[in-house]
DNA sequence: ATAATATTGTTAAATATAAAACAAACTCGA
DNA sequence: TCGAGTTTGTTTTATATTTAACAATATTAT
């Protein structure tokens, strides 16, 4: 099963949870086969560009019958590496923190946090979902004594960019970004940006231009 | 002061927040003046597509001097309509729910909470940073009686159509959507999505292609 | 006041993304 | 087994978005 990217653009790869999502719908439904029409009308989508976004990653339909689901969703759960094991930290025990380790608890059997950091002393040493909660002054010994994958920065205000810096220090390469913060990272390091306040100012917008 | 959109494509929109904070972190700083070059080497962006966004909206800068970044400001906030007041309430009393309401309080003197709502009776009738947290039953009533601009879903799993459906039947015209649930809606209600979950898969996507 | 410099707003070109079109290949019922 | 009907993978066309180019206009120093 071939499933190299042709470098895919980032719209592409945007979508395939969302493909994802829905086809683990359809298989819980009882269904074992769709098509890109089919499939098109429940998304909203075009079928062309069902068909079009699978085949920047391979072939995996049949002409005249259609996509398995099931094999559908492993060549997706693939691409995405879904099913790797993902080691996280989380630095901030806000109720943001706690929340995406809910999140992450209910969501990915994969994904795993292991400890979260915070600066406030009324925070730490405590458990949360039988998560410890440390210092940030334990985070730098933290992180060279065990293998993390993601550090997650639900940091509400703009410390972002100063906590972001101190993990890419200690070697972490992927970073999930909450804050508020505008993270520059260079070329080993990926970030993805859960930025929350500018989806409310882009609501707002919409809310206006819907009143006109 | 002419901010009259022509139909502004989002991608456009969606970079207005950024320049927003940008150019208060500026103002900050006692700056009070920037050249789109300037302000795209400090955003990462192109000059020209900082000139062309902003002119899809006005032409609020000067030849030979710039933007005036305090004028320009005004400008973007009242684009996305940042000042107006907005009621807002939050269904689901998780640690999400908590966790925006925290964000909402922290970021948007214009935005308030006025309560929130759960099916579990064990968070029902308590107060959260001055918040009563009430149960779904009286969900309807309170719509009835009370002027709720915003419904903020931060239900966990997929009970989100139920609940988008719930509100909109009860005359909420917008929703900005923390739960997985794809809602569909109608012209006349406008929704914003915060996809933590297709967000995650793609980080793992990119780390997966990282390790390429 | 003038000229050199800076910087915009806007038009044109390039690139990226999405939709449509269609030949090739499969399915499925008779 | 055959043929009508489906549906893909892929090519072509259309649309959207970004970048580049540049004339017009203001600024600033002299």
């Amino acid at each position: 099963m071939q499933t190299l990217s042709k470098n895919a653009p980032m719209p592409v790869v945007r979508r395939l949870p969302k493909y994802h999502r829905n086809l683990k719908e359809l298989l819980e439904e009882g269904i074992t086969k769709i098509s890109s029409k089919d499939l098109s009308e429940r998304m909203g989508l075009t079928a062309s560009q069902i068909r079009q976004d699978l085949n920047y990653f391979g072939g995996f339909g049949q002409q005249g019958y259609g996509y398995n689901i099931e094999e559908l969703i492993k060549v997706i759960e693939d691409i995405l590496s879904i099913n790797n094991k993902y080691n996280c930290i989380i630095i901030g025990a806000g109720n943001l923190g706690k929340a995406i380790s809910n999140y992450i608890l209910n969501l990915y059997g994969n994904a795993k946090v292991l400890a979260i950091f915070d600066i406030d002393a009324d925070k730490t040493n405590k458990i949360f979902n039988d998560i410890n909660i440390y210092n940030m002054s334990e985070l730098k010994d933290y992180l060279k004594s065990n293998e993390i994958d993601i550090a997650i920065l639900a940091v509400p205000k703009s410390s972002g960019i100063e906590v972001a810096k101190d993990v890419i220090n200690n070697g972490i390469k992927s970073i999930w970004n909450f804050s508020t913060a505008d993270i520059a990272v260079g070329n080993d390091v990926v970030i993805e940006n859960v930025a929350i306040n500018e989806s409310f100012y882009t609501l707002t917008y919409l809310i206006s231009e819907n009143e006109k």
